[in-house]
DNA sequence: GGACGCGGAGAACGTACGTTCTCCAGTTCT
DNA sequence: AGAACTGGAGAACGTACGTTCTCCGCGTCC
């Protein structure tokens, strides 16, 4: 086995279960079972848990990011269709929640290069959105919705929490114009 | 020292060690270092870590409500003073996001009682919401813009989320007239 | 064919921490 | 005063886990 294989089958791996049951709860000879790479591999590739839990948070927000992206296009870039995606996001089975909210949640005071990416999705989601609802304060009241939304949806269960915040945005982006 | 001075010591130390560190980030040592209480009490008082932690977060619901049921009740109960308040807590220092949420991220699977003491919370927040804006789903769509200008706030440091939710919740209250 | 090196399996090590146990000083009751 | 009890300090125990080490088989090169 490459080491490229290697590494993809370890962020694989890794995504599954760090969402799935949280970082913590997690160990490495988890991970070394599900991916079928050996120890001594893993700790080539990611000399650390840390670094491997950076490069999952990094590869979930460049995918997330793109199903969101690719979703909305095809939708015309319609703002609402955003809260479609959620729905859809939500009612997923094994859906627990934003990993970044979660993550940030579950250090303290994370590792700084946790906290990057942390940070990082949310500032490129965020500008995301203000690519999509240009000028104004908009996109940032959407992206409250969007957060909140998320939040809800993953304490509640309900996907309906993303229909709820759609409402809502639908009644700001007509004040809007 | 009496029993239920020890436990209210214990609850105090654990408040804010737990929120400030995250509840896994911190041993009982730590707890029982802070409060002053020798760990024999601590575990007569609470006979396992999760029975502290249930208690933390149900006295933190009941003082985190309150505190916002009275600052909105002096402003006639006015739903916009809902993100003053935010705001003010958003600027305090020591601000670290919502416990519920944060302990929700923490653990994957958590203790049933940890589990119900978060959903409760955000049941019961949502429910005062409904009484301060009765009908419809508004006061859902509320609590989606608190619950994300809180995650947010969290995350990038910045008390103006309540800010940019309160103008949002504006226009909601004013569509509805 | 034999020496060499890479990679895997899993043991081993150190640490952290939840929980329990031991021991002892101080207090109360007879 | 002496016995019994209470509560505190901290050692001890078991476990989990991040990380490293050991050993061995297998393919490769002289």
């Amino acid at each position: 086995m490459n080491s490229t294989e290697a590494t993809d089958r370890l962020l694989e791996a890794a995504e599954e279960l760090f969402y799935a049951h949280g970082v913590q709860a997690v160990g490495m000879d988890a991970v070394r079972e599900r991916s079928g790479v050996s120890l001594k591999r893993l700790y080539q590739c990611f000399p650390a848990k840390n670094d491997l839990v950076e490069a999952y948070l990094l590869r979930r927000d460049e995918r997330w990011r793109k199903s969101l992206r690719e979703f909305v296009h095809a939708r015309g870039d319609d703002p609402l269709a955003v809260f479609d995606w959620l729905k859809n996001w939500f009612a997923e089975p094994g859906f627990r929640g934003c990993a970044f909210i979660n993550s940030f949640g579950e250090f303290g005071e994370p590792a700084p290069g946790i906290a990057a990416a942390i940070r990082r999705h949310k500032a490129e989601v965020r500008a995301y959105l203000h690519d999509l609802v240009p000028g104004g304060g908009l996109a940032d009241q959407l992206f409250s919705l969007v957060e909140g939304a998320t939040v809800l949806a993953a304490i509640t269960g309900d996907p309906g929490e993303a229909t709820t915040a759609r409402g809502a945005a639908k009644v700001l982006l007509a004040a809007q114009g």
